[in-house]
DNA sequence: CGGGCTTTTGAGTTAAATCAACAGCAGTGG
DNA sequence: CCACTGCTGTTGATTTAACTCAAAAGCCCG
């Protein structure tokens, strides 16, 4: 087998300022792999046996409730650590990972997480920063989920994406991985209805532009304006 | 001024296996502190100078939004670590920390984080894993926001309180610190008026029995069938 | 070109918020 | 000791944001 070259994840946060050998020993231990649009890369409740890092794609990590309801945790870019229960002392992975378009990861055995961590402090923070800043992020989400009306979650949702996976094109900044309403929907926990109808609100105002699976913000500052104003013109 | 006892912190969580010399060296970076009830211990926002262990009492964390809502993110109970910005890389403190009722906490300067950590890492493992339960568990509270209605919230915030901090008492666990209706509507994102209604609906039912700032679950069965159904018999 | 998603839009319903008023208890100070 | 004041909680009436129900239209892929 081919070894990964160290390119590969040179530059990216969690390997910021290793050396070139430190590099080589962390790509040791991994294997790459890729996994089709629509397909997971682990299960909600499955033995962690594996940590990821998103090489290529965009990945969807969702928690399902006893009543069959989703709910989206995050959306992961490229360059991003994913399925980190082991950094956390979990054995099961909290929620599912599946492949928002074609999806190039690499893995590392649960057991590798501690050796790693332990040699590469550098890592290890960044590991742990990356955890604190998803709890306040979700964090956030509670506060917003608890105080702000339906209309200003999905405009703050859809600015997140933008902020995330936003590209430019020539008529704004679109989001550039397939998205639907149900989506965003279970984003910010109401219903595909609903969010049909504030984007074709949005759309008849000028502030988006949208197609199927596609939403593209022509005016992100009206948008702010509606996130934060409750009850907008 | 007289050095703090090991037996403060033997056996608590986070200095679990740590040996009596060891504790007397992370006691020797500690100053212990008392704090009136309805005082805060940080507010959000400020400069993150200390992380905290409390010894005594139960903390509120709070979080405000621009528009002067307030969101109870979690309670902390004795023995518990919090205002763990510095473990995360943060410089700042993300909440304001209420005391609920009269506290005692110990205080370490954030500059000895990195210290205590590197030299005893069971205390740095167990720190992240509070911090991963937190992530976790505000990421079932979206979930709840996201699709449980307004009883089943509620429901679930009383029995997590009561798990929490429930007492035993001859008619049922009783919350062992005064909580309003107001606190419980921001914890679950709701009105005190609805919070009243289901309470005094509950009581009518004989499943909790409540006075001013004191809440007792008598049948918590029927509030986890509650909490588990939606739409109520 | 047919069948299955995704999206849109309308109509009706409802859970929970808001508006409003009052009752009860607890601590304060005369 | 009692009256006053301020919080905390209760309860009713009304309103409304968002969900549910329903149907149809558009688009994409096989």
């Amino acid at each position: 087998m081919a070894s990964l070259d160290r390119s590969l994840i040179a530059g990216l946060g969690p390997f910021d300022s290793l050396t070139p050998e430190a590099l080589d020993q962390v790509l040791a231990r991994a294997r790459s792999a890729r996994y089709a649009k629509d397909s997971s890369v682990f299960e909600e409740n499955a033995e962690a046996h594996s940590f990821f890092l998103l090489l290529d794609g965009r990945i969807r990590v969702v928690r399902t409730t006893p009543h069959g309801d989703q709910v989206i945790a995050r959306y992961i870019g490229d360059g991003e650590l994913f399925g980190i229960a082991a950094a956390i002392g979990r054995t099961t992975y909290p929620a599912t990972a599946m492949c928002a378009v074609d999806c190039v990861v690499l893995a590392w055995p649960t057991e590798a997480w501690a050796d790693l961590a332990a040699r590469f402090p550098s890592f290890a923070g960044s590991t742990f920063r990356t955890i604190g800043n998803r709890l306040q992020e979700t964090q956030s989400r509670v506060v917003e989920m608890a105080t702000e009306q339906v209309g200003q979650r999905v405009a703050l949702a859809v600015l997140r994406l933008v902020r995330q996976a936003g590209r430019k094109t020539p008529e704004g900044l679109e989001i550039d991985f397939p998205i639907s309403r149900q989506d965003i929907a279970e984003m910010t926990g109401t219903t595909l209805h609903t969010v049909s109808r504030l984007l074709s609100a949005w759309e008849d105002e000028g502030i988006v532009k949208s197609a199927r699976q596609k939403i593209t913000v022509i005016d992100p500052h009206r948008l702010m304006v509606i996130s934060e104003h409750r009850a907008g013109a």
